[in-house]
DNA sequence: TTGAAAGCGCTAACAT
DNA sequence: ATGTTAGCGCTTTCAA
């Protein structure tokens, strides 16, 4: 029924092995033999089966995903999906593939230990949204090929990646900075929203490079969420004087803040000036369109798999790096400001 | 190094096709042997080899899913990320797997025939949106278990789930008509858009169901864009009497419609009800938050992995079907009218 | 440059 | 209820 490399060496007059060879693209197999065996693989309709390769080779050629995937994660966190397309095309450009595997931070350790003694992949990615203690102890034990997307908000030996936070603040920084913006305030999640600390800390350097500086009053902290967005907002606005332009630290956060400037009439950008992060989910159709500091999170999962693929190749390996995957889009929620008007 | 069934057996004292046995739950083992190997194991810590597995049992334990995945899929469509988790979801309660691969619709067929060839997986689910005619007749011809989620917009024997937007329009009429309106206007994508076509058809058909019928006149069809939804909705409003609903294929649509009806100050919803369908993307952030026919489409990747399951068992059964999984979900922009008033 | 043969770790038919 | 044994289809060392 399905034709096998017996098949194909008996048909080629050959043996098995020099078949084998042949696939495998072996140095030793003379091209008049490698083509006229690929010749009757062809004729055949030979492929060789995946299992049997995976079993012989010890290999899965797999790199399985675990992750938070509770019902309505795609909306929530179309970012997660994000960077798991480009792990998948990253890896498949590599011969890899990737397996879907959702779980919580309580079960993702068990479920890790499993596909280690099991064997039923090459390696591991793990979301940061799913890490804890004891998965990453088990990661850094056994030292099994893994990567964690994003940066783990304890410390510890595993190998991550993650955007640089810090770097997109400072490019918004400079960005007002560059249109004329004096007075930046910064709204922001608070203290374990790494992400938001970052782009704090990227904002207070962008503003030092550039010889200006945050006060303590324009900056405010709460949930990411578009009421607590308003709520900073309003006690944004008691300050005197009023800033002239507002970094949001994330799109909830933009959503209320321009809730609350309109509700004062408070006209943007002529008045304020907003921008954010990401350019998703809402900047697009909030009104104005919102200019953002946009993060390539997709180039980040491409960027896991090239790591990650070296990892498999030198198991030792640590890797724990930011990657820098932003550049501004700029929109109608800010504009030059003739200089020296604050 | 590893430790394996061998090891088991003779640590247990036992035959490795009993170890087996153990592994597999099979009925001949007395309990006293069963309880004893399994406590050899644990001390073992033995996990049997997933890859030697699939290659005896010549099995895969695996889905893979065909499916775009371009740059921004994430974000401009969560639904299909959705329906991916819910399908993950059911599978891994089977424990089957879900491999992703992303590919387009003019080489998704040789990605499939390289699949079925080399048995890399169990079955092939396919996201509709790289649905083409190739695929479809490989599907067919070769049997290998599948199924395409989302019905094909061509006619084909291929297995295919999709959610049943007619109902779901029924539903949004049904709505409509419990809460007092009476003039029911419908703004909906182009003749390829057979989701958009399936829900005016459902409106149709809700409205005759409550003596009441659908004028051309209040029938609008366009881009599914906000900028189409609104120029459809000033078109709409150039019809005397007007309407005093509308329902909206989309939340793109819905999002044009609700800033024409503001710009031209029509309450919502005092003078106009307006619904739409999907809790998503963006009807949560629209003022005032719209009701909404929700589609549970993660519950339909569920199905589909069920469906899945059972074709695997049986590669010959045929599965063509529609699923219902909505529910409206009442926000502001619609509320009861008092009847007779119109 | 090619071939022979020994696995890889498990399953399952068959024998006991 | 348990054990024996023959694969599953390929890779890879080693010998020729």
């Amino acid at each position: 029924m399905k034709v096998t490399m017996k098949d194909v060496a008996r048909a080629a007059g050959v043996s098995l092995s020099t078949v084998s060879k042949v696939v495998n693209g072996h140095y030793s197999i003379s091209e008049e033999t490698a083509t006229h065996v690929k010749r009757i693989m062809e004729e055949l309709h030979y492929y060789p089966n995946a299992r049997a390769q995976n079993f012989a080779t010890g290999k899965t050629k797999e790199v399985i995903l675990l992750a938070g995937m509770e019902a309505n994660t795609a909306f929530h966190n179309p970012h997660m999906f994000e960077i798991i397309a480009g792990l998948e095309e990253a890896l498949r450009r590599k011969d890899y593939r990737l397996v879907l595997r959702g779980t919580d931070s309580t079960e993702a350790c068990g479920v890790a230990e499993e596909i280690i003694s099991r064997q039923s992949a090459d390696a591991i990615a793990v979301h940061v949204g799913i890490m804890s203690h004891p998965l990453s102890a088990l990661l850094t034990k056994t030292q099994f090929p893994h990567i964690v997307l994003g940066m783990p908000n304890f410390s510890s030996q595993v190998c991550w990646i993650d955007n640089n936070n810090t770097y997109s603040g400072t490019m918004a920084a400079a960005f007002l900075l560059s249109k004329g913006y004096r007075r930046i305030a910064f709204l922001g999640g608070l203290y374990y929203d790494l992400g938001s600390a970052h782009r704090l800390e990227g904002v207070k350097q962008g503003l030092k490079n550039g010889g200006s500086h945050l006060p303590d009053q324009y900056i405010w902290l709460g949930e990411s969420t578009r009421a607590d967005g308003y709520r900073m907002t309003c006690n944004l606005l008691e300050q005197r004087p009023h800033p002239d332009a507002i970094v949001c630290a994330n799109n909830y956060i933009a959503l209320g803040c321009v809730d609350a400037l309109k509700d004062r009439r408070i006209r943007i950008p002529e008045d304020m000036g907003v921008v954010t992060f990401d350019d998703y989910p809402f900047s697009q159709i909030i009104e104005p369109p919102l200019t953002v500091v946009d993060i390539h999170v997709r180039s980040m999962g491409a960027q896991a798999a090239k790591h990650l693929l070296d990892i498999i190749r030198h198991p030792n390996m640590q890797i724990q790096t930011y990657v820098t995957t932003s550049n501004v889009i700029e929109r109608s929620s800010t504009r030059s400001r003739e200089l020296g008007k604050g």
